[in-house]
RNA sequence: GGCCUCAUCGUCUAACGGCUAGGACACCAGGUUUUCAUCCUGGCAAUCGGAGUUCGAUUCUCCGUGAGGUCACCA
């Protein structure tokens, strides 16, 4: 058998947006693959349609990917041993290659106009067939002079290959036609172009969304005409937006990975989810690091069929991995999440703060609406009571009494978290209230929010002047 | 319409042809010195349909049905 070539495979967007989690699914996994098997992971922009470019695109799936920690080792703004790596770089190595079909009689100059090709499709979709060029293919075409589309010379036949996904696959000679090599532009297509580039920058494996497969047989017909070898391939199934089985696009609200980041969704939680969205280990383990991703991936393992993708668990994943950061690491984390108005506390007392909330945040962005009474006093909400389904059955004059007792038994705390959880004890034996009842009043008095950390801790946070200030506040507002 | 692919709880998924189809998210209930959350316990919930092979089928075969992809001078 053949010696096991390096591993090398490669990441190829076209520049013409940003990258959601079903875009990025492919990068990650051709990044593992990489990484297992100590080879190079490849960036490489598909820049051969130039109206499709859209501004700034190159550098937002740059910085995506590297948010996401999938740094590649050769790129566009990089190098590397085979650069360029931007397509439209790379248009005399595409003319040899060209050159090279021409002079086999392997690829010829399409004499039609674009009107003319588009009847012949309309002829055949009206009469329901597939359309094939090659039914059109002239006798006699013109010597290729860079003006026509090249069309490659298709040689029709039964193909098998192994995708490591998809297992097994075959067709027959029906779906091989001849295919826009050069366009008129002189650009290449996609489909000659990843061709040649994968042939020279030496990629070994392939990883590419669905809607490629059924040009896989186009392809092996042209790396034949190439004299190339294919490399291994691999079709990874779509990811599917929550509602609806269609693939998820941008359309569907497919967010940019770059908005997670953002919004404080860390690149671990969201590589996890991204990788077990259609691959897991055979074993009941939800959880892995990169690390763990990186030595236990395998394409053989990855599903066949699509995922929906659902914001739901992505949120409790990255929850979790939250709760199980240092609070030193953390606290460096949610630099920027902070209400404005924390500005003028310090770290400890915004350390505290964070400690409280750790367990409970979802993501970084939430901080601010979680904390923000830690740090101003918010005007009061009535709706925090009348909505309340136990304490909007409670007289005004009877709420009334019980937040006096709070503001007495407060009084006389030290607001140590523990002489606080005593006095609130007392308290609630001395109103024989339920703690529902009482707790949340005081909790709303204080907070003017309907959910905090826990009552006592919250309060010896915010302090005791200030505790009893909002109790006054509330109090004078009933 | 041709060709290709896919099909297990609502969702992500596990199950050499062999326990009662397992786990996770979500949801519901109870518990954790009290809200929300965390954590713990319990619950709800699935093999698309029909034949066939077999002692035995989620698994293999065939036929349906449904879904997706593709049939561009886009990738």
């Amino acid at each position: 058998m053949s010696v096991m070539k390096p591993v090398r495979t490669r990441f190829a967007p076209s520049p013409t947006g940003y990258l959601h989690v079903g875009g990025i699914r492919t990068a990650l996994f051709a990044w593992l693959l990489a990484k297992q098997a100590e080879g190079k992971f490849v960036l490489r922009f598909e820049d051969t349609d130039q109206k499709r470019e859209v501004q700034g695109a190159r550098q937002h799936l740059m910085n995506s990917l590297r948010a996401l920690g999938l740094d590649y080792d050769e790129g566009p703004d990089i190098g590397g041993p085979f650069a360029p790596y931007t397509q439209s770089e790379r248009l005399d190595t595409y003319k040899k290659w060209a050159q090279k079909i021409v002079d086999s009689g392997r690829a010829y100059a399409d004499p039609y106009t674009p009107a003319q090709v588009q009847a012949f499709r309309e002829k055949a979709q009206a009469a329901k067939q597939p359309f094939l060029y090659r039914n059109h293919r002239p006798d006699n075409p013109p010597s290729w002079d860079g003006s026509q589309p090249l069309r490659f010379k298709s040689d029709p036949k039964n193909y098998q290959w192994h995708d490591e996904v998809m297992g097994d696959l075959n067709t027959g000679p029906e779906v091989i036609d001849d295919f826009v090599l050069i366009k008129s532009d002189g650009f290449p297509t996609y489909n000659f172009a990843h061709i040649v580039d994968d042939n020279e920058m030496e990629i070994s494996h392939i990883i590419r969304g669905q809607e490629f497969v059924a040009s896989v047989p186009n392809y092996l017909n042209l790396y034949e005409a190439l004299e190339i070898e294919p490399p291994t391939m691999a079709t990874v199934p779509h990811i599917m937006g929550a509602e609806g089985n269609k693939k998820l696009s941008k359309r569907d609200g497919a967010k940019d990975v770059l908005d997670y980041i953002r919004d404080g969704f860390l690149p671990e939680a969201l590589v996890n989810f991204i990788a077990s969205l259609g691959w897991n280990d055979g074993t009941e383990q939800e959880v892995f690091s990169r690390q763990e991703l990186i030595s236990k991936f395998s394409l053989s393992r990855v599903g066949r069929s699509g995922a929906h993708f659902d914001e739901r668990r992505l949120l409790w994943m990255n929850g979790s991995y939250i709760r199980e950061l240092a609070l030193d690491d953390l606290y460096n984390q949610v630099a920027n999440y902070w209400p404005d108005e924390s500005q003028a506390y310090d770290d400890a007392y915004k350390k505290q703060v964070l400690g409280l909330v750790q367990e409970r945040l979802k993501f970084f962005a939430e901080l601010s609406e979680l904390t923000i009474f830690f740090f101003k006093d918010l005007p009061i909400k009535p709706e925090l009571i009348s909505g309340h389904k136990q304490l909007k059955k409670l007289p005004q004059d009877e709420l009334k009494s019980l937040l006096e007792q709070s503001k007495t038994a407060l009084e006389a705390s030290d607001f140590s978290a523990q002489d606080l959880t005593e006095r609130l004890n007392q308290l609630l034996e001395a109103t024989s209230q339920k703690p529902a009842i009482l707790f949340s009043l005081i909790r709303i008095a204080t907070t003017q929010a309907a959910a905090s950390p826990s009552l006592a801790d919250s309060l010896a946070v915010i302090g005791k002047e200030r505790s009893l200030a909002r109790l006054n506040d509330q109090l004078a507002n009933l």
